[in-house]
DNA sequence: CGTTTTATGTGATCTACATCAAATTTTAAC
DNA sequence: GTTAAAATTTGATGTAGATCACATAAAACG
């Protein structure tokens, strides 16, 4: 499906526009393709963008001083992602972002999100209602991490997004789960 | 200092609001008292409201099966607290709200929210910025969850909140780090 | 293809933290 | 102020998951 319509049928979703204010909206987004294992937002980079998935599947993730990746999330079409706390406070990038297979996204800058915000209002209405999912979510996450075992939260993760299987490297899934590749194995072999 | 006061400092930090529409926004908000164990929220309630605490400090909170609490975030003045997903999706409490200290707070109704938001765009603004900087937070917590251990997240947590250490049992701080109470005293004793 | 990375699986060992149990200190209630 | 209740500390023991080391399998790539 073309680019547009992804994003068109994900605000239709919850907002009204008319084909005029779409347009006008739609003008605002770059379109960008990407190879897999390409990066496009880096630790330290300057973070002015966020980018609307339409192809392929991106990850989100923090390494750390002893250069193990945790994954933050998973992007695939119709999800948004970047570093939200570099591009909201205008600090450089402490998580990066790159692609998992070949991708192709919709760029919008923090600066054209923000007019497009002020000039409709039903804009920034869809991103108040965005990021209230991510901040649901968010907690979510944040509650099974603290209550449920490896086990149990790889089984919820296999649940809510059984499309990852195939795309992801288990690999991958651990750093999401938060355990060590090798206990991910030993959960459902040994 | 008064209730209405400390809501209009903290809208006036983020958007521009008149007198009068100050005066009409604050006018949908409902003045409440409770007192130190009171709950605000119950498991298994009706949500209907979010609040802003004027006076004193609630907590969220999760019970899992085994009767353990985990606390999602504690709430002093000029903090907003609810079950946002129980809220926003219109199904019954899995988080409760409770006061750890007499409180003050100030109701708003989901469904006077969305009035607010669609009426004042400036208000619809405000609520996004509000979410955008828990979902940061949120995010970082995760991380700092996958990270660090109880320890590290102790300390950040007092740095973070150096208000809370005078206000709040051990116990919470606890359930908060998402560790047992007997851990946590073993990380500044023995 | 064959060769070289890169991902996955499995065993052995180690560690942070949980759990259970009981002592002690602090806070609340009458 | 005394008693009851709740919070905190401390010890002993158990366990999920980390880490290290190496074997195997599967991609990637010339």
């Amino acid at each position: 499906m073309k680019a547009e319509t992804i994003l068109k049928d994900h605000l239709l979703k919850i907002i009204d526009l008319n084909d005029e204010q779409f347009s006008y909206v739609f003008s605002h987004f770059k379109p960008m393709s990407f190879k897999k294992g390409q990066a496009i937002i880096a630790e330290g980079d300057k973070v002015s963008c966020e980018y609307f998935v339409t192809a392929g599947c991106l990850k989100s993730f923090y390494i750390n001083d002893d250069l193990k990746m945790f994954i933050l999330q998973f992007a695939m079409p119709g999800w948004w992602a970047s570093d939200y706390n570099a591009l909201y406070n205008g600090i450089k990038a402490t998580i990066g972002v790159d692609c998992i297979t070949d991708a192709e996204v919709l760029c919008l800058s923090n600066a054209d999100r923000e007019k497009l915000c002020s000039e409709l209002h039903a804009v920034e209405h869809f991103f108040r209602w965005r990021t209230n999912k991510g901040y649901v979510a968010a907690q979510k996450r944040l509650l099974s991490f603290m209550n449920n075992d490896a086990k149990h939260r790889y089984e919820e993760l296999l649940n809510t997004y059984p499309q990852l299987y195939n795309i992801v490297s288990k690999q991958l899934i651990a750093a999401y789960l938060g355990v060590s590749r090798e206990t991910l194995s030993r959960l459902y072999h040994g």
